[in-house]
DNA sequence: AAAGAAGTATGATTTGGATCATACAAACGA
DNA sequence: TCGTTTGTATGATCCAAATCATACTTCTTT
């Protein structure tokens, strides 16, 4: 459901962190700045170093659906080596701090390092599984189904029954396909059931077990 | 919108076809043949000679979601030598001829060709970003929209203004994400507009202009 | 500390598409 | 060739979630 996480990157970045670090250039971003917006030529794909970024696309009426939200240690715009130009907006969260590995930069690692491009290949194919699977739950499952599910992927991938959320609460909201509104109300219904306490920036799991089920 | 079709692989495929092919093991179905289901230990990846095959998910409910339907020259399951099992159902749609490349044969190839990686690499990058264009769609496109979208992809990847599809039209609603009566109403309406007729097994496109104006 | 912005929260109303129902046409199997 | 199944088509009804509206709270900024 999730696009980035640790968890996908970990094998990959234990073994060629250093190369990628070494080609990587910094980038500082303030809060609300836009990284990227449709037609930019691309430049490479990025890995969150501190902060958050937003990366959403907008429909001819305005209305945006987000596609992603990168914090600390994700990776975003992975696709872009293979395309010229941008296709969805990307927007600092908060002030950020980013790496850029550049197009270039990464075909050389891919075409030289048959290590790196085999793990490179893992790393696409699980994120192909992910996003067929949000394809689907976006289809047939409720509202607070997703956000049941949503929940629980977040703890698996954070391994902590209490969730930190790098954003608001509303981002998610788009996150899953609804408005902020369904957001607010259906989540208060998951707390209501005592499932779940959310304050600010956390999210504590009260019972895993009812959370699975209503998740189907 | 679509997952799998020719343009994405025509590089692939005259460069390693012969290497694929070699390694290949033919698969005949029958229609309406289960070729997996979720839970099934992976195989491998499979391409399509001849005939249709059909791959979805079912809801704990019954409901259920194409995730892709693929036609002659189309691959399908390709993040499965990722993954132990697998997460979705696989079935013929007609009598049909595949080819199934195994992990282990394929993992060899791409830990032992580095162009082979590369261009597997590019491959799923593709994927990924037709992925999130169907993810987005499914969100913010009506189902008008969508059929426009489809009908224009289609048109662009068979070359022609006349769509020739592999299955009935009541397949193309699962997997747009709409149940058949609103297809048929819809794709009605179009065809009433004049920018598209529908026969059988075609769909030919009568003003493009139009009809890339409602997918927006 | 006050003003403004952003996030959280809920109520009222509307609506697009799902669901339920039904029917006819075309393909297919025996 | 007939009967059964599968695909196409359309009308009637219903409902979940979007939309519109409003307000309170918490952060941020100066």
């Amino acid at each position: 459901m999730m696009l980035a996480g640790f968890p996908i990157f970990a094998n990959l970045w234990r073994e060629h962190l250093e190369k990628l670090e070494e080609m990587a250039q910094e980038i500082i971003l303030k809060k609300g700045a836009m990284l990227f917006t449709p037609g930019d030529p691309t430049q490479g794909f990025y890995v969150v170093h501190e902060g958050a970024v937003r990366v959403y696309r907008l429909s001819p009426q305005g209305k945006e659906v987000t596609q992603e939200i990168a914090g600390r240690g994700s990776a975003f715009a992975l696709a872009s080596p293979f395309s010229d130009t941008y296709h969805c907006f990307a927007a600092a969260l908060k002030d950020s701090r980013l790496y850029l590995i550049r197009k270039k930069d990464f075909g050389d690692l891919v075409t030289g390092d048959i290590k790196f491009a085999a793990e490179w290949i893992r790393l696409l194919s699980l994120l192909v599984i992910r996003l067929r699977e949000r394809l689907t739950d976006l289809t047939l499952k409720s509202p607070k189904a997703r956000i049941a599910g949503y929940i629980l992927l977040m703890a698996e991938m954070q391994d902590s029954r209490s969730i930190t959320l790098p954003v608001p609460r509303k981002e998610l909201a788009a996150l899953l396909g609804m408005t902020h509104e369904t957001f607010y109300r259906t989540a208060k219904e998951l707390a209501n059931q005592g499932l779940v306490r959310f304050t600010r920036q956390t999210i504590d799991i009260l019972d895993q077990e009812l959370l699975s089920e209503i998740m189907e």
